[in-house]
DNA sequence: CATATTGCGTTTTCTTGGATAGCATTTTTT
DNA sequence: AAAAAATGCTATCCAAGAAAACGCAATATG
Protein backbone atom coordinates (compact mmCIF):
# COMPACT_ATOMS: atom_id res chain seq x y z
CA UNK A 1 0.00 0.00 0.00
CA UNK A 2 0.96 3.63 -0.71
CA UNK A 3 1.90 5.70 2.43
CA UNK A 4 -0.68 8.30 3.62
CA UNK A 5 1.94 10.55 2.34
CA UNK A 6 1.92 9.70 -1.26
CA UNK A 7 -1.67 9.36 -1.65
CA UNK A 8 -1.90 13.46 -0.49
CA UNK A 9 0.92 13.82 -2.99
CA UNK A 10 -1.56 12.13 -5.34
CA UNK A 11 -4.12 14.43 -4.49
CA UNK A 12 -2.61 17.49 -4.29
CA UNK A 13 -0.77 17.15 -7.51
CA UNK A 14 -4.10 16.09 -8.53
CA UNK A 15 -5.92 19.21 -7.64
CA UNK A 16 -2.88 21.96 -9.14
CA UNK A 17 -2.89 19.76 -12.33
CA UNK A 18 -6.33 19.95 -12.73
CA UNK A 19 -6.60 23.72 -12.37
CA UNK A 20 -5.85 25.12 -16.00
CA UNK A 21 -4.13 28.48 -15.27
CA UNK A 22 -0.83 28.29 -13.37
CA UNK A 23 -1.58 30.63 -10.58
CA UNK A 24 0.20 29.94 -7.73
CA UNK A 25 -2.55 27.90 -5.59
CA UNK A 26 -2.39 28.40 -1.68
CA UNK A 27 -1.57 25.43 0.75
CA UNK A 28 -4.18 25.89 2.75
CA UNK A 29 -6.73 25.73 0.17
CA UNK A 30 -5.58 22.32 -1.24
CA UNK A 31 -6.04 20.99 2.42
CA UNK A 32 -8.76 21.86 2.78
CA UNK A 33 -10.40 20.60 -0.56
CA UNK A 34 -8.53 17.41 -0.38
CA UNK A 35 -9.20 17.54 3.27
CA UNK A 36 -5.45 16.98 4.00
CA UNK A 37 -3.87 18.42 7.16
CA UNK A 38 -2.75 21.48 6.85
CA UNK A 39 1.40 20.58 8.21
CA UNK A 40 1.83 17.76 6.60
CA UNK A 41 0.99 18.92 3.29
CA UNK A 42 3.00 21.94 3.93
CA UNK A 43 6.15 19.11 4.43
CA UNK A 44 4.81 17.24 1.16
CA UNK A 45 4.75 19.81 -0.69
CA UNK A 46 7.86 21.27 0.67
CA UNK A 47 9.60 17.40 -0.92
CA UNK A 48 8.03 18.41 -4.07
CA UNK A 49 9.59 21.39 -4.57
CA UNK A 50 13.00 19.89 -3.61
CA UNK A 51 12.81 17.28 -6.18
CA UNK A 52 11.77 20.05 -9.19
CA UNK A 53 8.74 19.14 -9.35
CA UNK A 54 6.40 21.69 -7.89
CA UNK A 55 7.25 25.57 -7.41
CA UNK A 56 6.25 27.91 -4.64
CA UNK A 57 6.35 32.00 -4.27
CA UNK A 58 6.17 33.30 -1.22
CA UNK A 59 4.33 36.31 0.22
CA UNK A 60 1.29 37.84 -0.97
CA UNK A 61 -0.28 36.27 -4.05
CA UNK A 62 2.05 33.20 -3.44
CA UNK A 63 1.54 29.90 -3.49
CA UNK A 64 2.71 26.11 -5.04
CA UNK A 65 2.26 25.23 -8.86
CA UNK A 66 4.01 22.73 -11.06
CA UNK A 67 7.75 23.23 -12.06
CA UNK A 68 7.37 21.07 -15.36
CA UNK A 69 4.62 20.05 -17.06
CA UNK A 70 2.61 17.91 -15.47
CA UNK A 71 2.76 15.35 -18.20
CA UNK A 72 6.12 15.16 -17.63
CA UNK A 73 5.64 13.89 -13.98
CA UNK A 74 5.79 9.75 -13.85
CA UNK A 75 3.67 8.09 -11.41
CA UNK A 76 6.81 6.28 -10.66
CA UNK A 77 8.66 9.51 -9.69
CA UNK A 78 6.48 10.55 -6.79
CA UNK A 79 5.94 7.58 -5.67
CA UNK A 80 10.09 7.08 -5.26
CA UNK A 81 10.56 10.00 -4.25
CA UNK A 82 7.84 9.70 -1.20
CA UNK A 83 7.86 6.22 -0.40
CA UNK A 84 11.15 4.58 -1.60
CA UNK A 85 10.92 1.38 -3.45
CA UNK A 86 8.26 0.44 -5.83
CA UNK A 87 9.38 -3.18 -5.81
CA UNK A 88 8.73 -5.72 -3.53
CA UNK A 89 12.13 -7.20 -2.70
CA UNK A 90 15.27 -4.82 -1.99
CA UNK A 91 17.12 -7.38 -4.48
CA UNK A 92 14.89 -6.79 -7.39
CA UNK A 93 14.95 -2.81 -7.04
CA UNK A 94 15.85 -0.62 -9.41
CA UNK A 95 16.88 2.29 -7.47
CA UNK A 96 16.95 0.91 -4.22
CA UNK A 97 18.97 -1.90 -4.98
CA UNK A 98 20.09 -4.44 -1.84
CA UNK A 99 21.95 -7.50 -2.58
CA UNK A 100 20.09 -10.76 -1.13
CA UNK A 101 21.27 -12.53 1.65
CA UNK A 102 19.68 -16.24 0.70
CA UNK A 103 19.40 -16.30 -3.37
CA UNK A 104 22.44 -16.10 -5.52
CA UNK A 105 19.47 -14.13 -7.79
CA UNK A 106 20.36 -16.43 -10.44
CA UNK A 107 18.14 -19.44 -10.51
CA UNK A 108 16.29 -17.97 -7.82
CA UNK A 109 12.65 -18.32 -8.39
CA UNK A 110 11.19 -15.70 -5.73
CA UNK A 111 13.66 -13.25 -7.44
CA UNK A 112 12.45 -14.29 -11.32
CA UNK A 113 9.04 -13.49 -10.39
CA UNK A 114 8.98 -9.87 -8.20
CA UNK A 115 11.14 -9.20 -11.53
CA UNK A 116 8.25 -10.01 -13.16
CA UNK A 117 5.76 -7.71 -11.01
CA UNK A 118 8.46 -5.29 -10.50
CA UNK A 119 8.63 -4.87 -14.43
CA UNK A 120 4.67 -5.12 -14.52
CA UNK A 121 4.26 -2.36 -12.50
CA UNK A 122 7.22 -0.03 -14.10
CA UNK A 123 5.56 -0.30 -17.30
CA UNK A 124 2.46 1.36 -15.82
CA UNK A 125 3.42 3.54 -13.69
CA UNK A 126 6.27 4.89 -15.23
CA UNK A 127 4.42 5.59 -18.45
CA UNK A 128 1.46 7.17 -16.39
CA UNK A 129 1.65 10.35 -15.59
CA UNK A 130 -0.01 13.38 -13.29
CA UNK A 131 -1.09 14.77 -16.53
CA UNK A 132 -2.98 11.28 -17.15
CA UNK A 133 -4.55 11.32 -13.29
CA UNK A 134 -6.32 14.98 -13.92
CA UNK A 135 -7.90 14.48 -17.06
CA UNK A 136 -10.71 12.72 -15.58
CA UNK B 1 7.89 -3.61 -0.31
CA UNK B 2 7.28 -6.91 1.29
CA UNK B 3 7.49 -6.67 5.48
CA UNK B 4 10.18 -8.80 6.52
CA UNK B 5 7.72 -11.29 7.76
CA UNK B 6 6.28 -12.21 4.32
CA UNK B 7 9.59 -12.50 3.06
CA UNK B 8 10.53 -14.89 5.69
CA UNK B 9 7.82 -16.91 4.75
CA UNK B 10 8.34 -16.64 1.06
CA UNK B 11 11.93 -18.46 2.28
CA UNK B 12 10.34 -20.91 5.02
CA UNK B 13 7.97 -22.23 2.29
CA UNK B 14 10.48 -21.93 -0.53
CA UNK B 15 13.05 -24.60 1.77
CA UNK B 16 9.64 -26.71 2.56
CA UNK B 17 8.74 -27.20 -1.45
CA UNK B 18 11.73 -27.95 -2.43
CA UNK B 19 12.39 -31.06 -0.18
CA UNK B 20 11.55 -33.95 -2.26
CA UNK B 21 10.04 -36.08 0.74
CA UNK B 22 7.16 -34.75 2.37
CA UNK B 23 8.82 -35.40 5.92
CA UNK B 24 8.34 -32.87 8.75
CA UNK B 25 11.21 -30.57 9.08
CA UNK B 26 12.09 -28.58 12.29
CA UNK B 27 11.40 -25.15 12.78
CA UNK B 28 15.24 -24.97 13.71
CA UNK B 29 16.79 -26.19 10.96
CA UNK B 30 14.69 -23.62 8.53
CA UNK B 31 15.44 -21.23 10.83
CA UNK B 32 19.19 -21.69 10.49
CA UNK B 33 18.65 -22.67 6.86
CA UNK B 34 17.67 -19.55 6.12
CA UNK B 35 18.98 -17.21 8.41
CA UNK B 36 15.33 -16.50 10.13
CA UNK B 37 15.35 -15.54 13.53
CA UNK B 38 13.77 -18.68 15.01
CA UNK B 39 11.04 -17.25 17.68
CA UNK B 40 9.47 -15.21 14.72
CA UNK B 41 9.80 -17.94 12.19
CA UNK B 42 7.75 -19.74 14.64
CA UNK B 43 4.74 -17.10 14.83
CA UNK B 44 4.94 -17.13 10.77
CA UNK B 45 4.67 -21.14 9.91
CA UNK B 46 2.06 -21.03 13.04
CA UNK B 47 -0.46 -18.17 11.26
CA UNK B 48 0.96 -20.67 7.28
CA UNK B 49 -0.49 -23.28 9.67
CA UNK B 50 -3.99 -21.32 10.99
CA UNK B 51 -4.40 -20.87 7.20
CA UNK B 52 -4.32 -24.00 6.26
CA UNK B 53 -1.05 -24.04 3.94
CA UNK B 54 1.04 -25.92 6.05
CA UNK B 55 0.67 -28.41 8.70
CA UNK B 56 2.22 -29.41 11.75
CA UNK B 57 3.26 -32.81 14.34
CA UNK B 58 4.82 -32.34 17.60
CA UNK B 59 7.14 -34.34 19.89
CA UNK B 60 10.02 -36.62 17.91
CA UNK B 61 10.16 -36.58 14.27
CA UNK B 62 7.90 -34.07 14.16
CA UNK B 63 8.05 -30.72 11.99
CA UNK B 64 6.03 -28.83 10.19
CA UNK B 65 4.84 -29.84 6.36
CA UNK B 66 2.74 -28.75 3.69
CA UNK B 67 -0.89 -29.28 3.85
CA UNK B 68 -1.49 -28.80 0.64
CA UNK B 69 0.24 -29.07 -2.86
CA UNK B 70 2.36 -25.89 -3.20
CA UNK B 71 1.42 -25.18 -6.64
CA UNK B 72 -2.05 -25.16 -5.30
CA UNK B 73 -0.43 -22.02 -2.99
CA UNK B 74 -0.71 -18.95 -5.13
CA UNK B 75 1.96 -16.33 -4.19
CA UNK B 76 -0.86 -13.56 -3.93
CA UNK B 77 -2.92 -15.97 -0.81
CA UNK B 78 0.54 -16.11 0.98
CA UNK B 79 0.43 -11.99 0.58
CA UNK B 80 -2.41 -11.18 1.79
CA UNK B 81 -2.64 -13.29 4.88
CA UNK B 82 0.84 -11.68 5.84
CA UNK B 83 0.89 -8.46 4.49
CA UNK B 84 -2.61 -7.64 3.85
CA UNK B 85 -3.58 -5.53 1.17
CA UNK B 86 -1.59 -6.11 -2.40
CA UNK B 87 -3.19 -2.90 -4.00
CA UNK B 88 -1.66 0.19 -3.71
CA UNK B 89 -4.59 1.68 -2.16
CA UNK B 90 -7.82 0.90 -0.08
CA UNK B 91 -10.17 1.94 -2.35
CA UNK B 92 -8.84 -0.33 -5.54
CA UNK B 93 -8.64 -3.33 -3.47
CA UNK B 94 -10.62 -6.09 -3.65
CA UNK B 95 -10.40 -8.48 -0.44
CA UNK B 96 -9.30 -5.15 1.90
CA UNK B 97 -11.58 -2.06 0.42
CA UNK B 98 -12.43 0.82 2.14
CA UNK B 99 -14.12 3.87 -0.01
CA UNK B 100 -12.10 6.71 -0.80
CA UNK B 101 -13.01 10.31 1.04
CA UNK B 102 -12.30 12.04 -1.76
CA UNK B 103 -12.82 10.72 -5.03
CA UNK B 104 -16.16 8.89 -6.46
CA UNK B 105 -14.00 6.32 -7.97
CA UNK B 106 -15.35 6.71 -11.17
CA UNK B 107 -13.83 9.36 -13.50
CA UNK B 108 -10.85 9.78 -10.97
CA UNK B 109 -7.93 8.96 -12.68
CA UNK B 110 -5.88 7.74 -10.01
CA UNK B 111 -8.35 5.07 -8.93
CA UNK B 112 -8.41 3.67 -12.60
CA UNK B 113 -4.49 3.84 -13.24
CA UNK B 114 -4.42 2.01 -9.53
CA UNK B 115 -6.95 -0.57 -10.65
CA UNK B 116 -4.45 -1.27 -13.62
CA UNK B 117 -1.93 -1.50 -11.08
CA UNK B 118 -3.74 -3.87 -9.34
CA UNK B 119 -4.58 -6.57 -12.18
CA UNK B 120 -0.88 -6.18 -14.03
CA UNK B 121 0.16 -7.37 -9.90
CA UNK B 122 -2.67 -10.62 -9.46
CA UNK B 123 -2.08 -11.74 -12.93
CA UNK B 124 1.77 -12.60 -12.03
CA UNK B 125 0.83 -13.21 -8.76
CA UNK B 126 -2.19 -15.00 -8.45
CA UNK B 127 -0.95 -17.22 -11.04
CA UNK B 128 2.44 -18.36 -9.35
CA UNK B 129 2.78 -20.19 -6.94
CA UNK B 130 5.22 -21.47 -3.93
CA UNK B 131 5.96 -24.45 -6.56
CA UNK B 132 6.84 -21.86 -8.99
CA UNK B 133 9.59 -20.63 -6.50
CA UNK B 134 10.80 -23.82 -5.95
CA UNK B 135 11.98 -25.34 -9.03
CA UNK B 136 15.30 -23.21 -9.45
C1' DC C 1 6.33 48.82 7.90
C1' DA C 2 2.44 45.54 7.84
C1' DT C 3 0.71 41.55 6.00
C1' DA C 4 0.60 37.24 3.67
C1' DT C 5 2.72 33.22 2.69
C1' DT C 6 6.10 29.51 2.48
C1' DG C 7 10.49 27.38 4.96
C1' DC C 8 11.98 24.40 8.21
C1' DG C 9 13.73 22.37 12.37
C1' DT C 10 11.71 20.23 16.39
C1' DT C 11 8.70 17.51 18.86
C1' DT C 12 4.89 14.59 19.75
C1' DT C 13 1.96 10.88 19.08
C1' DC C 14 0.71 6.63 17.26
C1' DT C 15 1.24 2.47 14.89
C1' DT C 16 3.51 -1.46 13.34
C1' DG C 17 7.29 -4.38 12.32
C1' DG C 18 10.40 -7.19 14.33
C1' DA C 19 11.94 -9.85 17.85
C1' DT C 20 12.15 -12.18 22.68
C1' DA C 21 10.61 -14.87 26.79
C1' DG C 22 8.34 -18.39 29.03
C1' DC C 23 5.19 -21.71 29.86
C1' DA C 24 1.55 -25.03 27.91
C1' DT C 25 0.50 -28.84 25.08
C1' DT C 26 1.08 -32.85 22.35
C1' DT C 27 3.58 -36.90 20.80
C1' DT C 28 7.05 -40.37 20.95
C1' DT C 29 10.16 -43.20 23.23
C1' DT C 30 11.90 -45.82 26.95
C1' DA D 1 4.39 -43.30 33.88
C1' DA D 2 8.11 -40.45 33.06
C1' DA D 3 11.24 -38.11 30.13
C1' DA D 4 12.33 -35.97 26.01
C1' DA D 5 11.27 -33.64 21.75
C1' DA D 6 8.63 -30.75 19.34
C1' DT D 7 5.20 -27.22 18.36
C1' DG D 8 1.29 -23.89 20.48
C1' DC D 9 0.27 -19.77 22.33
C1' DT D 10 0.22 -15.54 24.84
C1' DA D 11 2.35 -11.66 26.51
C1' DT D 12 5.57 -8.30 26.09
C1' DC D 13 9.12 -5.36 24.53
C1' DC D 14 11.86 -2.30 21.60
C1' DA D 15 12.85 0.44 17.70
C1' DA D 16 11.68 2.59 13.76
C1' DG D 17 8.70 4.89 10.95
C1' DA D 18 4.43 7.22 9.72
C1' DA D 19 1.45 10.90 10.65
C1' DA D 20 0.71 15.08 12.44
C1' DA D 21 1.27 19.47 15.12
C1' DC D 22 4.04 23.62 16.84
C1' DG D 23 6.45 27.76 16.48
C1' DC D 24 9.13 30.84 14.54
C1' DA D 25 12.20 32.27 10.65
C1' DA D 26 12.50 33.95 6.06
C1' DT D 27 10.70 36.13 2.15
C1' DA D 28 7.72 38.64 -0.92
C1' DT D 29 4.09 42.15 -1.78
C1' DG D 30 2.04 46.51 -1.45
Amino acid sequence: MLSKKTQYAFQALMYLAEKDNDEPVLIAEIAKKKKIPLKFLENILLELKNANILESKKGKGGGYFFAKNPKDVPLATVMRLLDGPISLLPCVSLYFYERCKNCDEKGCGLHMVMSQVRDANLKILEKKTIADLAKG
